[in-house]
DNA sequence: AATTTCAGTGCACGTTTGTTCACTGACTAG
DNA sequence: CTAGTCAGTGAACAAACGTGCACTGAAATT
């Protein structure tokens, strides 16, 4: 066991590549959608032979697939976030755009890559995000149920409800990233719009009486 | 002036191959990004030879922007129809929630490319849909202005209700078109969803009280 | 020390791509 | 009747693409 702090083991440097591709795909993504995005392309920017590519993915679609994984931590992350975050409690609304504002500062690439292919060209890719968003939405739930306990909402209204904050969550990430950080006072505009989305859809549920 | 119900002028005849070229564009965009569709497989669809494209666009984006304005359309027609119809008034969402439906199964392919393009790749085309999304939005305003009249509600806010509605009812339509049609039990589920989603906002409006 | 494994190389191939250019011939205008 | 316009043609190109195959050489296994 040669414990050398440069150049590691085979499988250590396969690993290193295959992130590579990842890395490099994602930063790809920003400006242009994964369907026209080459093999070649891809491994000509991580510095090996298009050949190559095929000892980490069978294909540009299956890297997309695993992309979507690498991206959705960021999105895990925030959700966590959020729950350790002490309850603020009157304000969790503020402190929640606030968390998804500062996760798509740092990772902006991961968030553009699921806002672009959630709706875009490659099937697959597309089916994983939704599975995966699927779960977001799920956890939220349960979030919510929390906060609306009492008012015996049913799980499936709670599912709605947290499903168009979702939406609506995602939708204010793209016009985020549309704005590529080039001005700053229109992402405070649009976070100030999107808090008081999140506050209408509250009121709302403070009105709403679920069927029995 | 020759007016032979056969073949037509030559105007009229370069007309036709345009829209055919449009049509046959976004009838691929049905399963594949604008981005990965190309020069060549359009014209070879439309039954022209590929130089022969650039007689009618310069370009793909080119041709991207134009269908925009060409699937707007039944966007435009849809809140037409939504004022039209004599106001049910009691039950202007689910009034809402059918023409959607309609729409949509009416003409899948533009609600497609509308949803698929507008977080896309091509930028041109990107900002096209925003734009007259935007203007959707602002329609929009002026209907809920007319029925939250004597709520004093800023138009600022007014604005930022319809945005989430917008948003609201794009997910609906990209959600009814990964059923394909194959499954109209999953269909109706949708638009119960997107009624619920709806009402949970309208609720939340009646509660809202504009800042002054 | 001898052998196996396998990430990465290099070449080759057949396709498909966007775009150029000179052309043709049916329609239009004078 | 004549001349001009211009949507569509067809050949040609350089470039990029995905993928197959035999290979190399350092690391891992024996």
């Amino acid at each position: 066991m040669t414990e050398r702090p440069e150049s590691r083991s085979r499988a250590e440097r396969k690993e290193r590549t295959r992130q590579r591709l990842l890395d490099v795909t994602l930063h790809l993504v920003t400006e242009r959608s994964l369907a026209s995005i080459s093999l070649r392309e891809v491994a000509r920017d991580a510095g090996i032979v298009p050949t190559a590519f095929y000892r980490h993915f069978a294909s540009m679609d299956a890297l997309g697939v695993e992309l979507v994984d690498e991206s959705m931590r960021p999105l895990r992350q925030m959700i966590r976030d959020a729950r350790r975050g002490r309850v603020t409690h009157s304000d969790i609304i503020a402190e929640t755009v606030e968390i998804l504002a500062k996760q798509v500062r740092e990772h902006p690439d991961q968030f553009s890559f699921l806002t672009r292919e959630r709706f875009g060209g490659v099937a697959a890719v597309r089916r994983a995000i939704a599975t995966e968003l699927r779960l977001f939405t799920s956890d939220l739930t349960v979030d919510l149920a929390r906060l609306t306990a009492g008012y015996d909402w049913t799980t499936d209204d709670l599912e709605m409800a947290a499903d168009l904050m979702v939406t609506a969550m995602l939708n204010t990430v793209m016009d985020l990233l549309e704005t590529d950080g080039r001005h700053p006072e229109d992402a405070a505009a649009i976070l100030e719009l999107s808090e008081r989305q999140l506050r209408l859809i509250a009121l709302g549920m403070g009105a709403w009486r679920s069927k029995p």
